[in-house]
DNA sequence: TCTGGGGTCCTAGGACCC
DNA sequence: TCTGGGGTCCTAGGACCC
């Protein structure tokens, strides 16, 4: 059997655990940039705000409901993640931290307890322990489980956990299912099944399996047996190693300056380099991209993108810097406003062993050391404290973040960071 | 006129997730 | 005025191998 855990309007319920005065009160929180609508609280659902919409757009329904609305604040979320991932391995030996708010505990060898006892008992816990309301479903299938813990966040009579233990419960779980929530029906699929008169999970079990593995390829056909009961995916709880990192933000305002972007592209690049000696990798190829707003319909729109692969591999921050620079000047055209730029890191191998280069002018033993004293300060000091000439102050390309809550699960580097800005002084 | 069989690897594009 | 960021997996088709 399979438990997902699912922390309830997670990003709202952090900010909720250090103000408390906000029970009851309508809370949204917003994407990078003040973008869009990424988390609701129950109240704000009420109100009607859907997920994902701009936030301009809602302005007005924002102000007349007096809903709050906050900036998001990544650092305390993952912090708060932490804290309720801890939590929940105390309860299993086994579990999948599937995203910064679920996670899926294998319930193998513990067929003896009532799961619904056990699942209660997991929810209260950890909400005690975090301030962190969250749900829990438990079925077969990592599918069943998914719709389980859907049930279990809708209808309060289920006091938080729901499971599906029994064909009767599936059955009657899938027909009252809406196909358009089934993990793995996403905007294209919910056509696909809207033409074909499947309207709930029930309808799609009831095609034959060579229909589906023709409309759907394998992912359908697998979702189609986890929906029968047949579990087809797999616990992972290994430590992946990502295979593609990306850093990429929307820019504060429109720049069109080159140096102005590459501040921008510096402290991407940087960020990369950060992500892949964090999970001991190499760059082989990366990828820089630059584009116009897209939403600005009439300004001249202009999107590009280079690619490069690396002679010697590497995780050095400058190296990879002056790798970006030489990209984005081959793209960077004049007379643009540019909204965007990212960096990608697109092949990821193992920074041992490395095939070096004959050739090579860089001591790259001295600037592993030196790396890693750099990343020693950022670790205790604040990320940035430490940084590269070329990834500057000058903060033109910050975005927007103007209701951001305080940091309050890290507060040292909060100190340490107003001090980094005396000194930038 | 007639032109094999069995593979691997890579990429772009499309789908999905949170 | 204002529209997020970071990932994974699958498939088809092309290039190549023997």
């Amino acid at each position: 059997m399979y438990g997902l855990v699912d922390c309830n309007n997670f990003y709202a319920s952090c900010e909720r655990v250090f103000n408390p005065s906000l029970n009851g009160v309508p809370i949204v929180v917003l994407s990078n940039n003040d973008g869009c609508v990424i988390a609701r609280s129950n109240e704000a659902k009420l109100l009607g705000i859907p997920m994902g919409e701009p936030a301009f757009k809602m302005k007005e329904l924002i102000d007349s409901n007096q809903v709050v609305v906050f900036s998001s604040n990544y650092t305390l979320y993952g912090d708060m993640s932490n804290r309720v991932m801890k939590t929940l391995s105390t309860f299993v030996p086994s579990m999948e931290i599937y995203s910064i708010d679920e996670a899926f505990l294998h319930l193998n060898g513990f067929e003896h307890l009532d799961l619904d006892v056990f699942g209660r008992k997991i929810v209260r816990i950890t909400t005690k322990n975090t301030g962190i309301p969250v749900s829990m479903g438990i079925a077969s299938t990592k599918t069943l489980a998914k719709m389980a813990s859907k049930y279990a966040k809708k209808y309060k009579g289920y006091q938080g956990v729901c499971v599906i233990d029994t064909e009767e419960k599936r059955i009657k779980a899938l027909q009252k299912f809406d196909i358009n929530d089934v993990w793995g029906v996403g905007r294209s699929y919910a056509k696909l099944m809207n033409d074909h008169g499947i309207h709930t999970a029930y309808d799609l079990t009831q095609r034959t399996k060579s229909w589906v593995r023709k409309n759907m390829t394998v992912v359908g056909e697998r979702m189609w047996n986890e929906l029968q009961g047949i579990a087809c995916i797999e616990m992972d709880s290994t430590f992946a190693v990502k295979k593609q990192i990306c850093t990429s933000r929307s820019f504060g305002t429109k720049l069109t300056e080159f140096h102005d972007i590459f501040e921008a592209v510096s402290n991407h690049a940087a960020s990369c380099a950060t992500k892949l000696r964090c999970q001991k990798s190499c760059a082989a190829g990366m990828l820089v991209f630059i584009m116009t707003n897209p939403f600005a319909e009439y300004d001249p729109q202009y999107v590009n993108s280079k690619h490069l692969f690396l002679s010697v591999p590497t995780n050095n921050t400058p190296e990879i810097i002056q790798y970006a620079k030489s990209l984005l000047q081959d793209i960077y055209k004049p007379g643009y406003a540019y909204k965007k730029a990212g960096v990608i890191i697109t092949e990821i191998i193992p920074n041992s062993p490395l095939q070096a280069d004959l050739f090579d002018t860089i001591d790259r033993g001295k600037q592993d050391k030196l790396l890693k004293v750099i990343d020693g300060l950022n670790g205790g000091l604040g990320s940035n404290m430490v940084r590269i000439a070329s990834q500057g102050y000058s903060k033109k390309w910050k975005l927007k973040n103007e209701k951001q809550s305080k940091r309050y699960t890290t507060k040292l580097s909060e100190i340490i960071e107003v001090k980094a800005d005396d000194l930038d002084v």
